[in-house]
DNA sequence: TGTAAATATTCGATATGGAGAATATGATTA
DNA sequence: TAATCATATTCTCCATATCGAATATTTACA
């Protein structure tokens, strides 16, 4: 179950914060889209998600080779409305816009290639 | 300004969204009266605030001898939703039941004596 | 001006969290 | 089974946050 202090704990990490609000506006992404999109070494974005995953913030879902990550479905509502105002924010600066630009220009997007 | 990485850091600390949420409900509260509510020595509480003070995410307005807190005026509507909300979440446990209880049986509160 | 009440600050010790580097695991395909 | 791609974990180092204890500051008032 989710604790009040993991969560927000989740929350004070910048890196964590770009993240989540790629994976509130994406719905969901595998760990090598998320790593092209905020360009950092992979051991640190897989820090990051399990931090949130072992929080009970994201779920996972394995497809072959590839982990998804999303939000959880059972996030609290209270705790789904801070993601979403989180998200509101963060998409405020130029931070975020170069994740989302990123991840829109990456090649070979694995959900693409299923699909 | 409001920084995005203060206003989650003041968040991630339980006693600090422990006199949140009572200012949140109460909408001003001296220094003592939070004190007596969370039941914590006198300087934790100070520092506490203070952070919170300096990153903007609470006023201040002096009174005579009292110093009275309050949600900062100018908290952006994406923050104000996100305490809103963590307000709601902690309202539900034990441990702000007792922080409201032990507030109201509080004896000489200053707002009272003014009033 | 001296004292008391309310609040703030400083200091030293400890603990916790994040970073980089190296390595391990797990699934896929040749 | 070997090689490769995607992801996870471990380790050590360093920075930062919190705490308790002590002390300082500010205001009111005798």
């Amino acid at each position: 179950m989710l604790q009040d202090q993991n969560f927000f704990d989740t929350l004070s990490d910048e890196t964590r914060r770009r993240l989540l609000a790629l994976l509130f506006r994406q719905g969901e992404l595998c760990v090598c889209e998320l790593q092209y999109a905020v360009d950092m070494p992979q051991p640190k974005i897989s820090r990051h998600l399990a931090v949130m995953r072992e929080a009970e913030v994201l779920a996972v879902r394995r497809e072959g080779t590839w982990i998804y990550y999303r939000l959880h479905p059972g996030l609290p509502l209270w705790a789904y409305r801070i993601v979403e105002a989180m998200t509101q924010s963060i998409s405020q600066s130029h931070l975020f816009d170069r994740d989302a630009a990123r991840l829109e220009e990456m090649a070979n997007r694995p959900a693409r290639c299923s699909a």
